[in-house]
DNA sequence: TATTGTTAGTGTCTCAACTACACTAATATC
DNA sequence: GATATTAGTGTAGTTGAGACACTAACAATA
């Protein structure tokens, strides 16, 4: 064990990054959670996340924790909330910095449960009980998720590079949670020109085979309107 | 000079809150500085703010601030972004919670400077050069207001109880920096149903006098469409 | 008291975007 | 070849935004 101390003047907060990380999976909104080997909540379920290092930006260290327990990297992260209710962590005075992150469907391959970390997906309607107040967490990342549909090209983050126009309709419909009409999706999707034919198709069952479209300014989310 | 130190096992950044505060004055955008009293950047200008206490709040800590350095209480506040690059703050590593407020513009008296604090408005388009990245922040939170002036009921921040619908579509013209037509303005105003008139008018010179309207639900900025 | 200058206040038409809505096309399976 | 299943397409109606010009009411002044 280290010994060493690190003194200030006035005290200071600790400060985390926390990540909701979503996605996709079986026709269901899924994010990704850790279970806690240490108190406090030892043994419950929460957001992955950490301390930050002392010459590490936020951002970085949000990616870093999530490689960390997960394996996974390069995906879409935006900073989403700071919490900092002053008995937010019964240890000591612990500033997160929140983050949310979107993951495609066919990049979900967590790494192996180790000693130090288990992660796991839920579906965003059936989540267990969750550490410190990460449930108030997941509930403001759900709100902008859901909010940036509509004006973004964030819903984009959850499809492979390849896909068609119903499966990306289906990620519409799925975070809604509701129905949309086929036509006028498809009408809403191609007039804001973000997609265009690969020229493939997908045959997928005993019916017509769908055409493959990719996406035509990938990697960066867009304002749209 | 306190000689007790707060020793931790690892070491941990310090963390403030920051104020982006504006009001409309003299038909400009203006905004909130004080000058700094010790190194570094000391006689600069900087966003009032300054460190958090352990017990409080984030949203507490810039109210206190605030109200420390300028007197201004009551007002309109929300959390805006977390800024914590390595290097921003050349002491130590500092996160800041940066929080935006706007206030009427017949509240914006301050304080008398002190020894301790020295606060003046600045026009948005004629800012002086800020310390440490203040500027960045200062540009973010007019993103904010701009964007959320389409979108929710922010502007009403600005305005006293009571104001006649061309106060209320200059505050608009003079935030997005462009003429609006009068008769949409106010068809598009009248819609929402968020304003009723009084019944009072304002007599203001040498021409007709202006109806006085005050909002329905004052306080709560609410989101509109 | 009539004239002038100034701001308040009002309606219509056009266009673009969204909504609702139903059938044919292409494939695999049996 | 009959069936089941998903892909793919167009039109009419409605709604909201933008462009646009004149009258109303007052204070000041001649």
């Amino acid at each position: 064990m280290n010994t060493k101390q690190f003194c200030y003047w006035h005290p200071h907060p600790a400060v985390t990054t926390d990540i909701v990380l979503f996605t996709l999976r079986a026709e269901k909104l899924q994010l990704l959670l850790i279970r806690r080997r240490n108190p406090p909540f030892q043994g419950g379920w929460a957001l992955p996340g950490g301390f930050l290092d002392m010459d590490e930006d936020l951002a970085d260290c949000a990616k870093r924790e999530l490689e960390e327990e997960t394996g996974i990297k390069n995906i879409y992260l935006e900073q989403l909330y700071t919490f900092g209710k002053a008995k937010r962590d019964p240890r000591e005075r612990v500033i997160s910095v929140a983050y949310y992150a979107l993951i495609a469907s066919d990049r979900i391959t967590l790494k192996p449960a180790s000693d130090a970390t288990e992660a796991a997906w839920f579906a965003f309607d059936e989540l267990p009980e969750l550490a410190f107040d990460h449930r108030e967490i997941v509930e403001k990342a759900h709100e902008r998720l859901v909010a940036k549909l509509d004006y973004s090209t964030i819903a984009f983050q959850f499809m492979p590079k390849q896909f068609t126009l119903s499966e990306l309709q289906n990620v519409y419909e799925t975070i809604r949670a509701e129905a949309l009409d086929k036509r006028n999706f498809r009408k809403w999707i191609l007039a804001r020109n973000l997609v265009e034919a690969t020229g493939l198709e997908r045959r997928n069952g005993s019916h017509r085979p769908a055409q493959l479209f990719h996406f035509k300014r990938p990697g960066r989310v867009e304002i749209i309107r």
